[in-house]
DNA sequence: AGTTTTACCGTAACCTCGTTACGTAACCTA
DNA sequence: TAGGTTACGTAACGAGGTTACGGTAAAACT
């Protein structure tokens, strides 16, 4: 038998924490394949190796995002009211991508012209999550609706907040912006509000 | 005096002109200098002169899209009612990201890693549209709140619906799809709308 | 008309990055 | 210790953003 292998499963973990290093630090430009394996220490073959391709990095950084979110959202203190379960989750939702911008950027852009996530499984977690709040909701009767539907909206706004305000288009202070997040949240809630 | 000049204000709109073919045609990987400048009949230095470096290409790009965004909703019909103008407004800007998704992605999404329309002057106008319907909808009493936050919030949930939808994250059939953006749209203004 | 000047133009190159062919070397076995 | 098997990294290729540079057309002057 030749020598042993280098191009394990730990280099793909190694070389993954490597590459969410550099997207939060250098940004997507800096994600390069060479940059990749300069930091996990291996050849850029062995990048290739592990992951594919470079839409095989941006994969693996898109999936690794939705678990993290998914885990933040999960060890949100539980409220007692379900509407205020709601909007808890949309200022966690909020705290990850503000804490994170890079990171959402690759999440919810597209800054990588290939690879679309087409069959959206890294984000059904979270989906289902924000579903499962909704239903919450509605089983204690303070909204109405599918909550497939209303979970669907819900998340794309409180995406879209987000997103805004990560890349400065909430406005300018501190205060404008929070008030207009939670304008946002608070009155498309009161939309699905039971009567 | 030398020769007569090629690389004019001409040049530029032609190239522009070609770079919105490619980009609708072959998508965001197509949209390359040497493409734009074959397209156009002219050389890359001439289009590096005209545009000084891609993110020209893509920030005019960018400008072209909010000019026709913008024309094409100061051309909808005037409603007799403002929330129905608030709708209509909504359905325009839908109407508009679902003919044009390339286009809209660069506006909308940001697939060029470079350029930053930070000082967001080229959605300066649409966003004044949206703020004045709002307006008209809170002088006519059926909104309630600043019409420039309500705006904002409006505009957050109409691109993230109409963009969902677009890139196929809105629902499968024609009809779910269809109920979800009016849902969203209409739970909104109802939040919105005055006692 | 011929020459000179001027600045405009496109060819061809440079650099980075995604991707991969290929020669080299390590390890096991006999 | 020789051979075979296979993993490894160097170095190259192609595409795309960007630009140096020399050729050349047109005006100006004699």
């Amino acid at each position: 038998m030749p020598r042993v292998k280098q191009r394990t499963e730990a280099l793909r973990e190694r070389a993954l924490t490597g590459a969410l290093a550099i997207l939060a630090t250098e940004g997507a430009a800096g994600l390069t394949t060479r940059a990749v394996a300069g930091r996990a220490g291996a050849s850029v073959p062995a990048v290739y190796e592990v992951f594919g391709d470079k839409a095989g990095i941006v994969r693996e950084i898109f999936f690794a995002g939705f678990r993290q979110l998914e885990d933040e959202l999960t060890a949100l203190p539980a409220a007692d009211d379900a509407l205020a379960g709601l909007r808890g989750l949309a200022e966690g939702f909020r705290q990850f991508v503000l804490r994170n911008p890079m990171l959402a950027e690759v999440m919810f852009a597209r800054p990588f012209a290939d690879f679309d996530p087409m069959p959206d499984e890294a984000g059904a977690k979270v989906r289902t999550i924000f579903t499962q709040h909704v239903r919450d909701a509605v089983d204690a009767r303070r909204l109405r609706g599918d909550p497939a539907d209303i979970a669907l909206v819900f998340r794309t706004l409180v995406e879209g907040l987000a997103m805004a305000e990560a890349t400065q288009r909430l406005g300018g202070s501190r205060q404008s912006v929070d008030r207009r997040f939670r304008l946002g949240v608070n009155t498309l809630l009161k939309g699905f509000a039971r009567a």
